[in-house]
DNA sequence: TGTACATCAGTGAACGCGCGTTCACTGATGTAC
DNA sequence: TGTACATCAGTGAACGCGCGTTCACTGATGTAC
């Protein structure tokens, strides 16, 4: 039974939604297209109407999983506040137990980061895309783009997606709790220091972007 | 055809010595039994004299394999050289291009990480020991117990492990060396600075740590 | 605006395939005497 | 030490199952006139 446009368009939106969240809960090749579909009622053979195969799927829903997650992350990271209040803020979120026993709702990277490491390139295209926004979002409450600042971020995003891969891998809970701690200790350490020098220095030699200005953090 | 218990011991050792490289270079669920089986050019039906399942074979091949790469790395962190010295070599070898390349012969944690999160109890077990293993190696290059080193040691996997994942996921070559690069210095760069107050203080005030010293700030 | 028809979103069964595991069998090894 | 027999490591085919993908079909939607 054929269905309006905007019905389909709608389908179609649907199932990457839910893939976004089974393919983060229980990694990719753990769930196939038939539970995608049946997540909607729906039955596989729809599923070729939308996607080509189940890689595209995979590849569109890594996107839509890590644009979501930096939205809604970012309205933690980048309201008007104190730079310290934003990272603490933002850490106290990413490496809470919450978001650790909860992946379907949170960051795709960590989720799917070493099963990646083993797909097309479609996939890794589109996750590299997502580590790239997690760097970004590192940038908001770490900003400055001198080349170490830059390296900077790229600490941060390492040292936040190994604490919760880790913390998530250990059938050791305590161990888990002291990996969130340690790196969300470490990076808010490190994070005043550079905030300290960084409001110490009053000239800025000829290459800083401005820091991000005040905006309403919505909720997406 | 029966074999003799050395040779059967010894085709058990050569069982969880193709599991441990394959797992680790094509991930736990893109390895059947029969590959494994089929690497000592034998049969699977052989396979279920040596183990009950596929995933105690898995929790063994963890097992063997960081126990494994704890031996290869602890040789580069603990002979008796300046802390320094060991903690540049082991960082050049953990976070080179060539152990991202080569994840079969290197460490299974980042390896395996976010699969094993899906796994059953007696894998996540095995890998929690291959996490412990990899804080302990991270102690050998930072030594010294109190409470503030074992985080710095946590701190150390967790980049570590981040990093790795992340470069190995990525498509990008270019944003895989940075992020190498960048967790290498900021690794180098802290221990430095704990070296350095570490023979600084007689005493010690009890609260911060020194501020990172100037280096070259060097471009990956 | 009304009608005839082409399109195509979704169904549900089927495809070939590879998986983990089981099983009857073989024959060398290990053991009891 | 020699012999008879039980054990069991490894073979190769088979098991049921779930996978990604295809396909003939249905009937409401969209379009051409």
């Amino acid at each position: 039974m054929r269905r309006s446009r905007e019905e389909a368009a709608e389908t179609r939106r649907r199932i990457v939604g839910a893939a976004s969240k089974l393919f983060r809960g229980r990694g990719i090749g753990a769930v196939s297209v038939a539970d995608v579909m049946g997540e909607l009622g729906m039955t596989v053979g729809g599923f070729y109407r939308h996607f080509d195969s189940k890689e595209a799927l995979v590849a569109e829903a890594i996107d839509v999983a890590s644009a979501e997650s930096l939205a809604r992350t970012r309205a933690l990271a980048s309201s008007g506040r104190p730079a310290m209040d934003r990272i603490t803020d933002l850490l106290n979120f990413y490496l809470s137990t919450g978001h650790k026993d909860n992946p379907a709702f949170g960051c795709p990277v960590p989720a799917l980061a070493s099963e990646v490491a083993h797909e097309g390139l479609a996939t890794k295209e589109a996750f590299t895309l997502a580590i790239e926004r997690l760097i970004e979002l590192a940038g908001c409450v770490l900003p400055d783009d001198s080349a170490k600042a830059r390296e900077q971020r790229l600490r941060m995003a390492a040292s936040m997606v190994g604490a919760l891969v880790l913390a998530r891998a250990t059938s050791n809970p305590a161990l888990a709790d002291e990996l969130l701690s340690a790196v969300r200790h470490g990076l808010i350490e490190s994070a005043r220091a550079s905030d300290g020098s960084e409001q110490r220095k009053a000239t800025s030699p000829a290459s800083r972007r401005p820091r991000p200005r005040k905006r309403p953090g919505k909720k997406p």
